[in-house]
DNA sequence: TATTCAGCGATTGTATACAATCGACAAGAG
DNA sequence: CTCTTGTCGATTGTATACAATCGCTGAATA
């Protein structure tokens, strides 16, 4: 009883995690043509599973596809980053909303803890910080406890190369967004706490608008 | 110059919009397995352009797909419903409020169109009507002109099974929301233009939340 | 009778072969 | 010299063959 299902993995799922994992670390430069029977061979698999694995890729936004030229990694333009801040905007606000319709005592105080070790005055590490962040909204969405919702986790993906383009705000800018959001979940008031998170991650579409309004695609 | 590039249509392409119909219009029973030999031969195509279909359409939440077992037609609960009414309601806010940045007058008069035939005291014909509500809010989210926004089309497909779980308001109480809404596209009122098309999408999950209190699942 | 488990047919998972077509380069026309 | 067009290698599109395994059925056991 209560035994949960294996989830069997699929060479598609495998490959899936493989390439994203290439893409999300420039190990594929953006923009280059995926060569199917080449990419196959060096992850040692057929072009069937490869094939499963880049359309989901295209569902992340991370590689689009343009029929009988093949597969291409993705490259973002500031204007399309905008187009994906401007949705992250409302599905993370939607997130804080129904987070904070349950969230535990438990669940406050892991999310204060992810912040916790950046509280003195020390020197932030950028790279832990940022692992802190992604935790932090994905921890969010998770306690949303919406399975639509979980499955546009495409965003966080893209979140990642935002952070590649130096498209984020410091740690100083938005410790205090963080502490806010939690306060506002652990009261349980959804709308302070949507409010909160809308205009926390509009503050990096107004970066991204910064860059546009200097001259930049 | 200005040619527009042919956009080749693979059989995978065509495969999708065929079995997208199919589920659409019921004529695949909800919950049931898509035999994937079966269902390619009816289609005259082999497994491998079905196959992409069905990723695409698993990506539309039309199908759903467990590892070593198949695709089967996504069955709707009214639990699972309100989940995608709550995204919609953001996701649609968001396409409403880009949308009043830069309608064009055209565009407003082409959205008030669509609900002149409704207007009189005759009896309104549900299944035109429908249609009418459905491409105002294609509509809607063209103009926003938000690429990432225009894939996550997804919920339109979903919102024509909510129609057949008997989710839809009547067109009484909806024309009023529609015609406000364009009310507000028209005066370049984003802030409002979010606010209402949420609260229009809001009553739908309200009606759904309904059907939840009495007991359905 | 209820339960387990082996065997088998049906179905998915993967590899591969072949067809279609794209893009690059070179030859020829103007 | 520039532009068009034909040819060919490279690459994607599709079909199909075969391997893995799922779950059902029925016999064996308690």
């Amino acid at each position: 009883m209560g035994l949960k299902r294996i989830d069997h993995k699929d060479l598609g799922q495998l490959t899936y995690h493989q390439v994203k994992e290439l893409i999300v670390r420039k190990a594929l430069r953006p923009g280059a043509h995926i060569r199917q029977d080449e990419m196959a061979q060096q992850l040692g698999v057929s072009r069937t599973p490869l094939l499963k694995a880049l359309n989901l890729l295209e569902r992340d936004l991370l590689v689009e596809f343009i029929p009988r030229r093949g597969y291409f990694v993705k490259q973002y333009t500031y204007a399309e980053m905008r187009e994906v801040f401007q949705v992250r905007e409302v599905l993370e606000g939607l997130a804080a909303r129904l987070a904070a319709a349950h969230i535990t005592p438990h669940e406050t105080a892991y999310l204060r803890g992810l912040f916790a070790p950046f509280q003195g005055t020390a020197p932030i590490d950028a790279a832990a910080y940022e692992s802190a962040d992604q935790a932090f909204h994905r921890q969010i969405a998770a306690i949303g406890a919406n399975t639509v919702l979980a499955k546009l986790e495409v965003m966080r993906n893209v979140q990642v190369l935002a952070y590649q383009m130096g498209l984020h705000l410091s740690p100083e800018q938005t410790l205090a967004d963080h502490a806010a959001i939690i306060d506002a979940l652990e009261q349980r008031d959804g709308v302070t706490a949507e409010q909160l998170m809308r205009e926390h991650i509009h503050a990096g579409t107004r970066m991204i608008e910064q860059h546009l309004a200097e001259g930049q695609p």
